[in-house]
DNA sequence: AGAAGGGGTGTACGCCGTACACCTAGGCAC
DNA sequence: GTGCCTAGGTGTACGGCGTACACCCCTTCT
């Protein structure tokens, strides 16, 4: 479903144009989020632009909550993966100012991101990537849990865990996805590995410490600047 | 108007339960979202609960949006702020867990603080104190400033600049409160003023460069991790 | 030709925030 | 005491929201 081929339609009348289709509402979505502000943004007005009835949404997306899931994923799948040069740090450092840059672009994202609660595809792949940047830097999996907590603020504004709070739901196809987990992001896959020896907790993101991981971030960012303090002001 | 006097009420036969009043509707408001979550408070069924037809609750908050910055200001006035001992990083770090610990009690509040635009005095005086504690450990206005910012993320999630996108509003009260502004707020008057030097734009929070800011903070981190990176792993 | 089903439609329900007119009870001036 | 004023609770109503459900039409496959 929703592959872009536009099977034979606009017929010379321009009766129906070009048909509706997941993608087309997402974008459109985004387009008048971008336009009028996410908080004006409604089924109903949401129809009326692509000059449809209401409901006939429904067909292409499942609800409300899933029209904004499949904004955001989109949203993230556009961040710039640039080439790794093999200086972790600075490759880091582009990675997270092309999401940054990404999130700016559409002004909504980082509010909408931030009230979802599961990962999408698109988001599990940039966190893998930055985690396998880590690793590739020589960093330990420890510090690079860490890290990837410290920066998911950083990113986009997330202060609670990332995968915190998924209800229960749809148990059959949750445990085959999470099963299909570490093949497709490896790098995570290690991370969450580890973290699950110190504290088997219930539910995902098990063993994390909130509250070590959010001191280990404040710790950083206050000795950093403790040791600037003592040079001339940057600016 | 809304002080706690609480004139004559509760004449035995209960008729009417010791009347409304903003800070009632506000403390019912926020027990209420602790207990069912955010999404599910609405006007009415605050109402219900305080055992009150809906448009009672008009007489008290003026919307819902006033209802909402009511509750925050009531968490974040919360927030313990502990005496300073000298230590500037500890007393720094204190202050920061303590605002955590005080908006993790809620959970509904870190949401609900980002999506409000203006500052209240609350915030304000938790920010202007936090500054103090820089400037009093000798860091200069300029490093002051950077870190406020970059904190800004770590304290209670944001990520845009604190005293962003203020619409024009009321300009007759609005220039009188900015006018006093120095006298409640000294610390966070100084590092205005200064930043209003490099760069004299227009609204408030002027002279912020965002990208600067989130460079600063991003290398801070990447630096930090840097230099763990040579040791064994942290935990 | 006839069945199947994907996709747009129309109607309707229950929730929301809140404008506006109203009523009522206490406090005050006289 | 009498009459007014006003703060505060009430009732009704409106327009907007998300979306369930029954429909129907048009394409495609057999």
């Amino acid at each position: 479903m929703d592959t872009g081929l536009e099977t034979l339609s606009d017929q010379n009348a321009g009766t129906r144009r070009t048909t509706l289709s997941r993608d087309r509402v997402l974008r459109a979505a985004i387009a008048y989020a971008d336009a009028n502000g996410i908080e004006s943004l409604s089924m109903r007005g949401l129809a009326n632009e692509l000059e449809v009835v209401p409901m006939a949404l429904y067909k292409h997306v499942a609800n409300k909550e899933d029209l904004l899931d499949g904004m955001v994923e989109i949203v993230v799948s556009e961040i710039d993966q640039a080439a790794a040069t093999g200086e972790w740090k600075h490759d880091v450092r582009l990675r997270i100012l092309a999401a940054r840059a990404c999130l700016l672009r559409h002004s909504w994202s980082r509010a909408v991101l931030e009230s979802r609660s599961a990962m999408t595809p698109a988001m599990l792949s940039y966190l893998d990537a930055l985690t396998g940047l880590f690793l590739a830097g020589g960093l330990s999996v420890d510090l690079t849990h860490q890290m990837m907590h410290a920066l998911g603020n950083r990113m986009w504004g997330f202060s609670q865990e990332l995968f915190a709070a998924t209800p229960p739901k749809d148990t059959e196809t949750l445990r085959a996805q999470k099963a299909a987990l570490p093949a497709h992001y490896p790098n995570l896959a290690e991370i969450a590995k580890a973290a699950m020896h110190s504290d088997p907790a219930s539910g995902r993101a098990p063993g994390c410490d909130d509250q070590a991981e959010f001191e280990f971030a404040l710790d950083l960012l206050l000795d950093g600047v403790d040791r600037l303090r003592t040079r001339q002001p940057t600016r």
